[in-house]
DNA sequence: CCTTTAAGTTGTACTATACAACCGAACCCG
DNA sequence: CGGGTTCGGTTGTATAGTACAACTTAAAGG
């Protein structure tokens, strides 16, 4: 019954629907945080701290790009630099309790909407759609190691 | 044993992490067109011509965003603007031969390069998967209906 | 008719991004 | 150990996508 080229082009088109829209979304649900700023504050917080190229690795991005994003967050307050204690070229970069408040603050805007969004599927559902995304973005991951450039 | 929260935790971080990818991946896939003139081309294929108008609507988009678009399209010979028969104000915007070609270039190369990623993937989990974006993204279009701006 | 509304364009500004050139520190080989 | 090489990061420059506001022209409607 699956038809499975139909399904391809379902997933193609939904996903690319959903792309276009998530950078507005973001904007809308949390105006403090860019969809970016977001994503490198959660990642500092994760890891408790790491260095400019390794978000850079990380999120495939220009190491200019996530300079100047630093640059911003700096500039607000949410995150600081402290040198490496092994490398003194290196910056680690760390949140700032004014960072961790206003990532908890849009990560709870943010789960609250899903919430909402969610709320009329039930656990089963959830659980195995949680299990497709991660398992497509695990294979992207896997083709990213073959790119060449970025 | 399916913990609702950390599902809807993990749908949250996969779908920002793709979100984050999309731009760039489209623009390795094919060059030649952006997501977005991707996404405009494919809709006027699908509806056989529309308005600018009308895209704007659909995909949320300032008419700003939508003239240049459109603008940038025509320029490349991927569409043409006919005059609205029953509205001088409005034109109605067509595919050119040009366009449907190279649309269908990048469709073929997006088709494949989801074939390849989704390769191992047996078809009823495709198949379920396509449905829980179909639902996500239509609950995303009912919220949005509320939305107050854009 | 004359006001209001709708379609589109243009001016301006901002953000995210990339690439290239650069700086300075650290690393490593001979 | 010393000088070339690599690595972390910043800055200059350019581009794309986007929004908002002001404007133009045309339709619509009392």
């Amino acid at each position: 019954m699956p038809d499975r080229d139909a399904s391809l082009e379902t997933i193609q088109r939904e996903l690319t629907a959903f792309a276009r829209r998530a950078r507005a979304a973001a904007a809308r649900l949390h105006p403090e945080l860019s969809l970016v700023s977001y994503t490198l504050l959660a990642h500092l917080e994760e890891q408790g701290g790491c260095r400019a190229t390794d978000l850079a690795a990380h999120y495939l991005l220009d190491k200019s790009t996530v300079s100047r994003q630093i640059a911003g967050l700096e500039r607000l307050g949410f995150v600081e630099r402290r040198p490496a204690p092994e490398d003194q070229r290196a910056q680690v970069l760390h949140l700032t309790a004014r960072g961790a408040d206003t990532l908890a603050q849009v990560a709870a805007n943010r789960r609250d909407a899903f919430r909402e969004r969610l709320g009329d599927w039930d656990d089963a559902d959830l659980d195995r759609f949680a299990g497709y995304l991660l398992r497509y973005n695990a294979s992207n991951r896997t083709l990213i190691q073959h790119a060449p450039q970025n």
